[in-house]
DNA sequence: CAACCTCTATCTATCGATAGGTGTAACAGG
DNA sequence: CCTGTTACACCTATCGATAGATAGAGGTTG
């Protein structure tokens, strides 16, 4: 009988372990639970990835690339501080309400102590990254440019912290909307 | 030869298995593990919870019943609102600095899509019970009396929130004095 | 003796990982 | 156009370790 011929299962691979790692923790997936929802056996899993710990950060750089890409170029980022935040909490509420999901960088931070070290340095590198890019988008508003680079970054540690808490709190009571109850601060002059 | 009397690891088993879960996560933590920790086997584990969904009720309860009675009486509480908050703060600092774990209820929260439905139910119960503890406190405070039961619950909601997100992203950075940095919110008249 | 606690021993299922085989596609020389 | 070679993508089969869970023996205590 003919066999399907080869067809690259890479990224439907590298999909399949983020929406699971989101849902379950790094710890509640495994190669074969993997191969079975994309179709194929738990070596073609190895083949693309030879250990658990290369696919982990596989999906956790991807995850942080396309993060960030969504937020787009920081220094085009609106001059109004609080809708600077809002593309933030954007993320986490498509995370939340359309997704369904964790944030990928909150589940595998939550893990952190026991995640393999390459996972946890690019879980790091997420949120360093990240609060680089509040950092830089905020210094650019009007009220960023009466601050101190102190105040900014604490500004963008306490948005992220926020953000990764509520996705937590909201999925814990079972209510998405509980996430817009979490109003979150208003930046004040 | 002589055995070992009886001696009822009970509680052994209860210290352990919620120092694991709140370092490893409830799927990273097995009944070996923690027995060998212990120093029993791990039949003996299961003789006091027959299943890991048991077990984790049981961790998940007893945390909340000790986190409520460290917070005291919500009556008893300050009449300034931002002490107030700053006694679920302190435990959160607790966790991360003294214990440098995360706080059981935020882990579980994280992995709560993948728990047995009687732990994701604790855990629920956990965040329920801990902004019921702010909203009665709160309202008792100088501040709370001016505000509506909406606005308490909000506030609540986002202290723990942000409580839980602050030990992740701290946590992940590798720097408990993050946790200093993301100073929480003043809340004001 | 009876209740209780911990043990040995074992089960089936699954874990991450590896070795080695096979069909497919692309390309080379003739 | 035909054939031989090679790289690639995915497979079967299997490994030793570990998962959660159970049955039943035996020591300890009251």
């Amino acid at each position: 009988m003919s066999r399907k011929s080869a067809q690259n299962y890479e990224v439907k691979i590298l999909d399949t372990a983020e929406t699971m790692i989101r849902s379950r923790g790094y710890n509640g997936v495994s190669f074969r639970e993997i191969a079975d929802a994309v179709g194929v056996k738990s070596s073609s899993v190895h083949y693309y990835y030879p250990t658990k710990g290369a696919l982990g950060v596989a999906v956790a750089r991807r995850y942080t690339e396309n993060f960030l890409k969504t937020l787009g170029n920081p220094e085009d980022a609106s001059n109004d501080a609080n809708e600077v935040l809002e593309k933030v909490r954007e993320l986490a509420r498509y995370s939340l309400k359309q997704e369904k999901l964790m944030c990928l960088c909150g589940m595998l931070g939550a893990e952190v102590a026991d995640l393999p070290s390459e996972v946890a340095d690019q879980t790091r590198s997420f949120f360093l990254l990240n609060s680089d890019w509040l950092v830089t988008a905020l210094s650019r508003t009007d009220w960023g440019r009466a601050q101190t680079e102190k105040t900014l970054r604490k500004a963008a540690l306490k948005t992220l912290s926020t953000m990764e808490g509520a996705l937590i709190v909201a999925r814990s009571l079972g209510d998405p909307e509980i996430f817009e109850e979490i109003e979150m601060d208003e930046l004040r002059a």
